[in-house]
DNA sequence: GATGAATGAGCATTCATTCAT
DNA sequence: CATGAATGAATGCTCATTCAT
């Protein structure tokens, strides 16, 4: 019995993560589909494959359970690309560029891009996330994007400080291509590939004059 | 009296119209604060005053009014700016300064923004109304964009072709300015005008070298 | 139709009137029967004959429909015995007894006595309530008790102080009857006026007598 | 192992007591405070330190624990008193104080205060529960009521039988008591040992006299 | 046309009860 | 025996839509 018990909490533990794992999954799904008002939370226990009251085991309200699915979407990839891209002490277009690939292949090829997408409708309504998205994403990225560009000009691989001033202006595209995928793509297909390339062309062929 | 009918219904036409307005203005106000789902047509019709069974006199459900207030939003300022750009046929650079200039002063500073806005967060649950903007003011501007970066070129004023294949890195910045004053503004105010003739700058210079 | 508004409004002010009736009749009816936390609003309002959402045009929530019921039962009756009662100047046997005539006939008699019983029963789980009913029945009871017992000492008709101190111990067989007839009637009737004689027949043969 | 049994059982016999009793203390300030409907067994289980399933295992419903709450504060006091009154055959108004005394102190200032009130606020949803209340308490104490009255009648102690025909009137001071201190003591504090020996006074004093 | 009272379907949340461990 | 996670029926409340006046 005594032996017994880390064993059954151990694997408490796991199927209660698992669990919470599903109902995220669900949320995901759903929430991605009809928007925080006009989901179900039938719905989300139906395809997490639960009764709806052990959603209230995991989570207080239909608001806590968004707020949590929007928090599990954004911690985990700044920090990633934040080490990966300054350890490195590459040139800026090749940073710049592995910054890209990342946005198409970590978010907009995945769920992440949902999690984004939610907190733009979103966000209007809800304050709370507005602000910690901004902290804990934008801030943090604005501040990625302002270190590179530094020290590309402190290196002399960028003439004029534009983007240091106006970090979005080196993101912009990725918005765009975001707000892009979720409404008109079926509409009028983008290569947002080749935007994205296009884009850091320009970003170079500019940086690299001094401003006049 | 019987004379009188012609003059009556002027009237009434008028009045009609009013009323008609009154509901638009306050259905503005009331989606852009709530979204479409948290919006209550007991606070529209109060808003407008009038009764909330009025509302239904006007449009066939709470969908309709939306629609048709998004409608109301996107005709009229494409067509202007069409018109007054493709007609003076200025150098590029003026071009792209007034159409930033006409971006920030009759979207991003009018209740036009907040029409936007309610595109950007709600076109994904209102498959009609992403077709309808894409119809008559993505695809519209994307071609105007167009036009005026080959002319661009055929002049000898651009000297490579990305904003001929993606004219979305031209606008880009305008909807960042869009969701950053929608979310963040609060929190990190964004120059709005700096970011703007900064893109451009970069733009302009880019576009006088050549591609490599 | 300028003629036509006042009549419209009276009918409407009419039916509004009949309609809350309804629903505080039906209201007590299955509070009653059931107790607050058990009735469901789904009754009361099939009882009443209206939707359910129609409730909430006349009360804000279940409480202050319960709340509203509870006050409708408990103004008129003391302000109605208290100047019957005073103005007339009797004996105070007489008195007495046409106080508990009264309480038989238009309390225990009635739907007030359901009243009564849901304020026992639940201004646990409402203080306010029992605030209210102390301040609005019980503080003025006594106090009226008093002023009957204190003219009855100045009279000569009573010549000991008892119930001058303690008004309770003139009301407490009201208060007997109407926990028996709602526990225990089916099981052991009572004869609730032999009983009501018995207690004054017993006080004014106590209150002759001095102290000792 | 095998000879330790019965004394294993012993010891589980007297937890198993031990766990009741902690249930049913719980259940009692959980249900006091609450009331039936508004108590969670939640807070009973979490008051009586156990888990909530296993409340389960000693009682089949919640209205089962409820009833075996009300079950366990009626039987022990009645049968008490009955022998101690009538074993001494005492004066009747020796005796009648001894039962006030009784009643303040083993009633009214302990838990059993609560529970007489629960069945007051609860028995009309739960007949059975009158019905044992009626039998085992009740009906007894009107029993018992009804011999000291006929007892003193016939030592010519008392002159009238008003009290044998209504024993009601004879504790209906503690009835007040009970619903005063519940529901009013905080509004306007009530001297009950002030009020029941002036209660006792007036009955004596009336039941001295021949009835007229 | 205009009103606003009435409707009732819809949904978030609670909690007594069950049952696998 | 004991646990406490899981269940799902139950219910207060909201609000788009209808309709009698």
């Amino acid at each position: 019995m005594r032996r017994a018990e880390p064993i059954r909490r151990a694997r408490n533990e796991e199927q209660r993560q698992a669990k919470l794992q599903a109902i995220l999954d669900a949320a995901l799904d759903v929430f991605a589909d009809k928007g925080f008002a006009d989901t179900r939370l039938d719905d989300v226990a139906l395809r997490a494959g639960v009764a709806k009251g052990t959603l209230y085991l995991y989570f207080e309200s239909k608001q806590a359970l968004f707020e949590a699915l929007i928090r599990s979407g954004i911690a985990a990839p700044i920090e990633a690309i934040e080490e990966k891209v300054l350890g490195l002490d590459l040139p800026a277009e090749t940073t710049l560029r592995m910054l890209f690939a990342f946005l198409r292949q970590e978010v907009l090829a995945t769920r992440r891009k949902e999690i984004v997408r939610l907190i733009l409708s979103e966000a209007g309504r809800f304050p709370e996330i507005a602000a910690l998205y901004h902290r804990e994403v934008i801030s943090r990225g604005m501040r990625l994007l302002r270190r590179i560009v530094e020290r590309a000009i402190a290196r002399g691989e960028f003439r004029s400080n534009e983007l240091a001033r106006f970090p979005q202006l080196a993101i912009a595209p990725g918005i765009v291509a975001l707000v892009w995928l979720n409404l008109f793509q079926h509409l009028e297909p983008l290569d947002v590939e080749g935007m994205f390339d296009a884009h850091i062309d320009l970003l170079m062929r500019a940086l690299k004059e001094p401003a006049p």
